[in-house]
DNA sequence: GTAACATATCAAATATTTTTGATATGAGGT
DNA sequence: ACCTCATATCAAAAATATTTGATATGTTAC
C-alpha cells in the first residue's frame, strides 16, 4: 500500500541519479540489450540489474525478453506521464491562501 | 566542477523524495513562510531546513528573506526548465544504432 | 540430461542521505 | 548593549540506497 507521494517519488527516481541518467542517455538512441549497456557503462552486472530495476519500476523504461537476452527502451507512455506529472506538481492551484504568519 | 549528469540529477532531487513532494504540494497554493511549512509538516526545524536547501538548490523552489522570515515559492522558470529537460532526456535521438549483439 | 550463457536475486559491506539536537548566525526590539 | 525569535549549520547517529561478489534462475544448445 503506497501513498501517492511514494508512487510519485518512484517515478522521478529514474532521473535523480547520475548513473541512471547515463543509462537513459544510452537508451535515447534506441532499444538496447543489457549486454550492450554492460559494455558501455562503468557498472558490474549486478549493479546494472539493480539500476535497471529502478528504471523499469519508475515506468520510464520498459523491458522485453528475447531468449536469454533482455532489451530495454525508454517508454513513451511512461515518459509522457512523468512529464505531465511534473507539470502538475509545479503548477499553482487556483485557491489562494492568505498569509497569516510572520507578524512583526 | 559538476558533470552534466550531476547537475541534472540535482534538479530531479526535488521530486524523488516523499517529504519534498509534500512540501511542493503545500507550495502549490502559493508562497509560504518556513514557519507555516514547519506547522503543516511532520518535520523538525533542522529537517525542514535540510529539505528546503535541496529544493532551492534544485531550482524548483525560490526563497526570499523578509526580516527574520524566509518565504519559499515554486519557481516558474526552474519548473519550466525541469519540464523541458525531462522531455529532452526521454526523447529519442535521430541517430539509429544497429543492434550488433545477442547472436544466437 | 548436462553445460554455457544472460541476468535476477541475495546478503553483507559500503556509501550516501536523512534525521536529530545542539549551536551559530542574523533580524528586530528595547 | 542585551534579549528574543527565525532559521541555517554542524556533527554524530540513524536510515536508506548502492555496490559487490556469490548464488539462483531461466534460456538455449547439444
Amino acid at each position: 500500500m503506497q501513498t501517492k507521494y511514494e508512487e510519485h517519488a518512484k517515478i522521478f527516481k529514474a532521473f535523480c541519479d547520475e548513473k541512471r541518467l547515463r543509462i537513459l542517455e544510452l537508451l535515447r538512441s534506441g532499444e538496447k540489450c543489457a549486454c550492450v549497456l554492460l559494455e558501455q557503462l562503468d557498472l558490474g552486472q549486478s549493479g546494472l540489474s539493480y539500476h535497471m530495476k529502478v528504471l523499469v519500476e519508475s515506468g520510464i523504461v520498459e523491458s522485453r525478453q528475447e531468449g536469454k537476452w533482455i532489451h530495454y527502451k525508454i517508454s513513451e507512455n511512461g515518459s509522457a506521464y512523468a512529464a505531465a506529472l511534473l507539470k502538475e506538481l509545479t503548477t499553482p492551484n487556483v485557491f489562494l491562501e492568505e498569509n497569516t504568519c510572520c507578524k512583526q
